[in-house]
DNA sequence: GTTTGTCTAACGAACGTTAGATAGATGACC
DNA sequence: GGTCATCTATCTAACGTTCGTTAGACAAAC
């Protein structure tokens, strides 16, 4: 069985609501600032009812995670549309990390949570950890025919990572708009000389 | 009064034993990792005796990442040492972070509490910021003479920071070693076309 | 005798989790 | 159509644990 798009599960609509809650407070604070009873009274019901939609705490992380990194990767589109230019798929990128800090005003959940890698439970950490590999697919992907678009990929990746926690401490959101130029030219310049 | 390493206050031993137990957490889990039963138990004493050296845990906080930001800092040297060149400094910091993690076997303390600063006691928030601020302020020394030397050393330092999010996520630490050339080349074609 | 550092003991609060009751909806069988 | 059983989703209540923090006693050192 093979993990991704394919496994979403079909949440009722409180269950929904729920993991909607415990992202906002998983990308605020990390995986122990999300409470049974901070999500209960979020979404309007009592901490034991929480428990019935999502009995542990472990596979509540796990599922927040990975709707997370469906509907992040569903945001970027296909990686190999052939209507747009690397460098079009490179700006996608970028937007996706902005929207999460200047829309949704706190950062990207996989940042958070890849910080705290070594404290969560590993069924967490391993959404996580696929979280990267499936965005590092995507953008090695994006890069086209180019000798090392792996690890060039990961290297961007990091890049936009670290900018948001930069930012962030500094509360200087306007890092991750100058971050772009210095991306789209590392790219170009890689697919000249590779 | 101007905060940095002048500030360094005498901590007795018991205290800096305590501050190394607490930053080992830290970086480990994020600033609620941290308890004080467990720091008891690390320094062998009891956990109402850690609040005799550090009543409050926000003070705790502040402490642990003021002397990791000296200590940081410290290990990177001068920024504008005549023997280094500008190359020798990039490769020095890049050696701060590898360091961080492969001989700590834990991430950068501002990596984790720098993702959940939105989370933090203002105090401990605070001087989060000012380890940024910091060693944004030592690489654009390290840069020299060079317009847009700030910039580029917050584009430095946001690399590493998630670069190390990462290689810790994704259990491969080579990465902050292959960041390294990235970040070199980078710098040395800055300073030819600015 | 004051200071320094530790102890025991306890406080109220928050945590994840569970048992069991309850109400409403759904569907099967006669 | 009416009855009964099951399922769904919530509730109240409580369990034991851990948390930061405090008061006050005690011993050694200065």
């Amino acid at each position: 069985m093979i993990p991704g798009p394919m496994g979403k599960q079909d949440y009722s609509e409180k269950a929904l609501e729920i993991l909607e809650a415990a992202e906002v407070r998983m990308r605020r604070g990390g995986f122990d600032a999300v409470s049974y009873r901070d999500l209960a009274a979020d979404v309007g019901i009592k901490s034991s009812s929480v428990h019935y939609h999502f009995p542990q705490k472990s596979e509540l992380g796990r599922a927040v995670v990975e709707r997370y990194t469906d509907n992040f990767l569903s945001f970027l589109g296909a990686p190999d549309a052939p209507k747009n230019s690397v460098e079009d798929r490179v700006r996608r990128l970028c937007q996706g990390y902005q929207h999460a800090l200047t829309h949704d005003k706190v950062p990207c959940l996989c940042c958070v949570l890849g910080a705290e890698s070594l404290d969560l439970p590993p069924v967490v950490s391993e959404a996580v950890s696929n979280f990267f590999v499936r965005l590092i697919g995507w953008t090695s992907t994006a890069l086209g025919d180019l000798s090392g678009a792996e690890d060039l990929a990961k290297h961007l990746i990091s890049t936009l990572q670290g900018t948001m926690v930069t930012a962030l401490a500094l509360k200087q959101p306007q890092l991750l708009i100058d971050a772009e130029p210095y991306l789209v030219r590392l790219v170009r310049q890689e697919r000249r000389s590779p």
